[in-house]
Formats: structure tokens, sequence, C-alpha cells
DNA sequence: CTCGTTTTGTTCTCGCGTTCACAAACTCCT
DNA sequence: AGGAGTTTGTGAACGCGAGAACAAAACGAG
């Protein structure tokens, strides 16, 4: 269900350009999918719609961000303050859908103290004590590869359940964490591949 | 193909450990994805290994990237030179690719003349110049989801055949352009709906 | 030279997700 | 009230990718 994050956007536009009822036709489009793809992820979460009528905006989207747990607020650590880390800190976009950054956390001494986004960096080994302190269940690696192993590692041992991946590596974890890794290289070169498949194309 | 990338990369790791040949599974194994799907995958590129013994790496290497269209350089421009472009344009994971930022534009004249990682920041309206001058192909948006739509089709119009979209917004442009959609926010939505299910689960 | 071992390349099957298509249900108009 | 028009919810077919399994090929030992 990786879809409903983008129903739920669409959903929220939708609301915000004063729709109060919409057809799967009207969020399909909004969010790019096929109408029947929607309304059959809709379907798995319960009948929300009314036939002939369409769907009312506000109480989907309530019912959405209920169902992703999106209606409580999640806290989560940074690990690793450098050129990305303070981009991460200071996207609003988190904030406002729910996810609260309770800590900034990086080894280079030099960095601790620096105040970013309202947050002050701390040492990387306070680590077990913000996650026990303030439950948190959702870990960020923005730290160079060669680190992101260890630091999954002890993310693991604090406590740490989700971890969201920037580091280009591989995470050894056990089955029972989820990882989700975003690797923006690889974005890219799918695109120069794309470019590349383009342009042999065309010479032949 | 989106997995080319990794391979790439594990390749890479392999070789930096001075191994110069592997099976199909210690590459999987780096790869993190099942031995016979990669071995299918490559068999897509044609037969660069050998029965019985392996993948010389630095040959497979050779011709992933060629394949891929990682040997040469491409020329790439970002627009919206605030948190996150600062970041993308600071990254070294990008030149060491392949990926050479050859503009940073921003709509903001206070941001003009600003130096960052090298390349100074210049006004959106030199898109199309920039664009002819240097051959760009590939284009990166890093504005607010407002300005997202907009940037696009300028950059569909001065001649950009793919965009990297950082904006969370569904982009509107010809089949013939290509789209990656990277959003932050979905990944950690996505990570709070396991932590959910999981919380649910264990209540019942 | 032959046989056993290793590992690739490929075929085949299975399962999942996507999409089509249609009946059920609701609204509105007459 | 009844019928026409709309739109949801879902059953069924389709297509595609993943994984298991095996035959073909290379290598080395005897
Ligand atoms: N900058 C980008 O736009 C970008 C894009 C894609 C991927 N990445 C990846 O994200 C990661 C970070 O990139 P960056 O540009 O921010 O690098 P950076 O060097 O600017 O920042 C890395 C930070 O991690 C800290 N760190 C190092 N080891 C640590 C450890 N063991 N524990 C805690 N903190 C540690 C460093 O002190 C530094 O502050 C890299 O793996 C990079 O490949 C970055
Ligand atoms: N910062 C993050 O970590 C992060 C994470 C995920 C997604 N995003 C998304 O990336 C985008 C940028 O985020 P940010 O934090 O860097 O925002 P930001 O406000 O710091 O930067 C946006 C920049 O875009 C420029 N801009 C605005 N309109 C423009 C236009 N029409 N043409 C050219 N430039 C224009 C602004 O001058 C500003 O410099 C947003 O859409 C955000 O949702 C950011």
């Amino acid at each position: 269900m990786a879809r409903l994050p983008v129903y739920l956007r669409a959903l929220t536009t939708l609301s915000e350009a004063g729709t109060t009822v919409c057809s799967s036709e009207d969020l399909a489009a909004a969010a790019g999918v096929n109408s029947a793809k929607l309304r059959k992820d809709l379907s798995y979460l319960g009948s929300y719609g009314t036939r002939g009528v369409g769907y009312d905006v506000d109480y989907l989207r309530y019912q959405i961000a209920r169902e992703m747990g999106a209606t409580r607020d999640w806290p989560v650590v940074i690990v690793g303050i450098g050129n990305l880390g303070h981009a991460l800190a200071n996207y609003s976009g988190f904030r406002s859908r729910g996810f609260r950054v309770v800590a900034l956390l990086d080894a280079d001494g030099q960095r601790h103290g620096e105040v970013v986004a309202g947050v002050v960096v701390r040492p990387f080994s306070d680590l077990r004590a913000i996650v026990r302190e303030h439950g948190v269940a959702i870990g960020v690696i923005a730290t160079p590869a060669a680190a992101a192993q260890d630091v999954a590692d002890q993310m693991v041992d604090a406590g740490i359940s989700s971890i969201l991946n920037f580091a280009p590596t591989v995470l050894n974890v056990g089955a029972e964490i989820a990882v989700s890794k975003v690797d923006l290289s690889k974005e890219l070169q799918v695109l120069a591949y794309h470019e590349q498949r383009k342009a042999t194309q065309e010479t032949a």
C-alpha cells in the first residue's frame, strides 16, 4: 500500500481547492493512477464512497490517514547532519505530515551544539537515551556509506524498528526491521539509461 | 532494469576490495537480490560470465556501465537552490557517477551570484541558453510544489527530456519525457504504516 | 582423456498486481 | 414512483516479474 500517501496528498490538494466530493476518476487523475486501481485500493480499507456520487474528500482523507497511522505524531531521529541532514532537518514537509524531528545526531564533535531548524545537534552516543525518552521508532541515516551499517546496528540495538537510509549501501538488519532505501544516484542513472536508449534507437 | 545501478555499485565495492572474479551468488548477496534474478538480468545484456567460474568483476562492470550510458558524462541542471538544492549541488556521489552539474538556477534574485560547490547560481531565465550551450538532457526540480509544474514545462520547452522531481506533485508532461519522482515524505509514511500495523497486530 | 564439480544461461511454473467489465446502489428528474 | 444516468465495489482475465529447477559449458583432478 505504498500508494496511500499519494492519495492522501491528492485529497489534501483537492480539499484545499474547495472540493468536497470527488469521483474515483477525478482522484485517480490527481494521483496519476488508473481509476480501477484506485477503487480497488480504497475497497481494501472499507466502503467509504457512495455509488452514483463519489467520495467525500475530507471523510476519505481522515480514513486513509487513520489507516496509515498519520493521525498520530511519529518522533524521528536523524543521524548524520551534513549536507543532506541539514536539508532534511529543515524540511517542513515532514512536520506537516506528522513526523517530528526529536533529535539530530552526529559523530563529529565540531557539529555538537549547532542548532538546525530549532533542534540542537547532539553526540551520536546519546541515541539510546533519546530513543527511550521519546519512544522513537523511526530513524533516518544520512551519514557516509562507510558508517551506515554501524549506525543501523546501533539504531536497532537502541530499539528503533524502521530505518530510512540515504547512504548507498545495502543494510544487513533483521527481517523484523523495516528498511527503506533512497538512492538519488540510482534515479539519475535510470534517467541516463533512458536517454542512452533513446539515443541509440535514433541512430538505428 | 532499475537494478543495474545497484549491481554496478556492488561491483565497484567488490573491485575496490581486490576481488577480480565473483559468482552470481556473491554479487547477488552484495546487491541484496536473488541470484537467479541477477543472472537473468545480466543475461539480457549478453553472456559476460564463464560457466564454472563466474564473472570477471572489472569486465562486467564496464559492460554494465556501457549499457547504462554511464561511460559518458551527463550534464545536469538543478532548479531551486534552497535547502535541498544546496545538498544536491554539494553531493559528490553525482559527479563520481558521471553526472556533472553545469548550472544552478533559482527564481529568487537574492540567491543569484552565490557560489555553491564551485558553481554560481544564475537566474531561472537562463535555462534555455544553458541547455543549448551544454546539450543538457537531464533536469532536477527542487523548487516548492507550487512552482514545479511551471518549471517542468519550461524545462521541456528548453529541450530537456528527463526530469528528476523532488517536489510532491504529479507532473503533467508529454509521454516522451521521462519523469522520476522522489517523495521523501512518502517513504517515511510507508514506514509509519508498518509501525502502525505492527502495533495493532500486537494488541490483537 | 574422462569424470566429477562448479557455475552460468534459460526454461518453466507460480503468484501477484493491474486492468477490464459489469452488477449493485444511489441520485435526480419527470 | 419509476426510469435514466452515474459511480462504486468486485469478480474474473490478463500479463509480467520472481524464483525454482535444470541443462549446457567450463575447469581440474586423476
Ligand atoms: N547530499 C546529497 O544530496 C545526497 C544525495 C544522495 C545521497 N546522499 C548520501 O547521504 C549521505 C550523506 O551525504 P552528505 O552529503 O550529507 O554527506 P556529509 O559528509 O555532508 O555529511 C555526513 C555527516 O555524517 C556524519 N557522520 C559520519 N560518520 C558518522 C557516524 N558514524 N555516526 C554519526 N554521524 C556520522 C559526519 O560528521 C557528517 O556530518 C551519504 O551517504 C551520501 O552518499 C547525499
Ligand atoms: N529539504 C528537504 O529535505 C526536502 C525533502 C523532500 C522534499 N523536498 C521538496 O523539495 C522542494 C524544495 O525543498 P527545499 O527545502 O529546498 O525548499 P526551499 O524553500 O528551501 O527552496 C526552494 C527554492 O526554490 C526557489 N524557487 C521557487 N520558485 C521557483 C521557480 N519558479 N523557479 C526557480 N526556483 C524557484 C526558491 O527561491 C528557493 O530557493 C520542495 O518541493 C520540498 O517539498 C525537500
